[in-house]
DNA sequence: TTATCTATCCCCCGAAACAGTGATTCTGCC
DNA sequence: GGCAGAATCACTGTTTCGGGGGATAGATAA
């Protein structure tokens, strides 16, 4: 018997939702909220296996709330609920320990499907929502000035933290070489210090 | 009918992958390989929709193969495939383009569930999969020393790439003020340069 | 055979970062 | 009321960074 508890601030996906689960058998409801305080507020002294989370609430929205849940009660598994499709927020989710992800307009055995996967542990993703998010990832892949390979080299070292007459002295190079690639790298990715570097460095996995 | 093709250095493997499928009617054997070059090789003139990927294999391993792939025939839907489970093995898959993951003890059920799931576009986890991966996500978000909201906020514009007398001008503090608590954060992450403070915030997810 | 790219090296200079030390005010908590 | 921690500001150095300018050699591609 699995219990499913659901926070969304639309009363008409609670209740739709609520009488496609009703009927089977193995899927107990567990409660329901429309923001995030009384969802909290429930799990004082009550609980659930699994709860389906709109992405988007008034005030504390789907991405927090996850992110407190998780914490608090690592074993309930959540599984993202939301009636758009975006990249950037399937990750976020996801990133907070979400379980999954599901659009609202999926069909009835998706979501059975879904509630069932991420019980027991898995993660689950409607093909739809897969997608998105693999775009998404693609998304920030791209459009990046080839590196040489001695710029890779030296982005690596700056950004373990070595300076230049370090990373100099490192592959036996003059500090004067290792200051002329670092500014190449500034100039080619088209930021102004090591900071913003090493930011779009790690974001975009070029190290 | 969904053309399946399997990489893995393993005749049993792949013997015992092609016996389980051989039986289903909407599922297409499209071929072998037994390591990274012939399965390139492979797909200059031949094609499937899936690909049932070993992730480690002498020479190239699955962890790259599946980069390779998914750059020269993104269409081509790519499934991790390994005897063990580790986290960080699955997140590379993952990062460059796979469509999941699944173990080679999982059963018949779970790997069709799967190979259809893939070719869909969506995204499939066997449980323990999943579990791993989540593990491995909240492993590297631990043991970080709090840091206040001051603190977070100059980390912010740091990485935003500004200077400490910019981050002064904006939030209408002295610049003496910005540099003590860059080097606050600097001691509370025992980092020595905003190189490796910003490195550890992007991985930790601090920004 | 030019032309371009890469990798290497060099110099100057001002701005920024980093290290060390110390101080005051405010706020939340016991 | 007192205490700890956060937030603020201050001064003095030294080191590193970043912008600008240039030079040479080798590889490679047009």
């Amino acid at each position: 018997m699995i219990r499913v508890f659901i926070v969304d601030d639309h009363p008409v996906v609670i209740e739709g939702i609520h009488s496609l689960l009703k009927k089977e058998k193995n899927i107990e409801w567990a409660g329901q909220a429309m923001n995030a305080q009384s969802c909290l507020g429930f799990f004082v002294n009550n609980t659930a296996d699994v709860i389906l989370m709109d992405i988007s609430m008034p005030g504390m929205d789907g991405v927090e709330l996850c992110a407190v849940i998780k914490v608090k009660y690592p074993g309930i598994m959540v599984l993202g609920l939301s009636t758009f499709n975006q990249g950037l927020y399937i990750k976020k989710m996801m990133e907070n320990g979400a379980s999954g992800y599901i659009l609202k307009n999926s069909s009835k055995e998706e979501l059975l499907e879904a509630i069932h996967t991420v019980s027991e542990g898995g993660i689950f993703f409607s093909g739809e929502a897969g997608q998105a998010l693999q775009e998404y990832q693609k998304s920030s892949i791209n459009d990046l000035p080839a590196l040489t390979s001695r710029e890779k080299e030296i982005l690596e070292l700056i950004a373990q933290g070595y300076t230049n007459p370090q990373i100099a002295e490192k592959i036996f190079l003059s500090s004067f070489t290792v200051d002329s690639h670092r500014k190449n790298l500034l100039a080619k990715l088209n930021v102004k210090n090591t900071a913003s570097l090493i930011r779009l460095a790690v974001e975009q996995k070029l190290i």
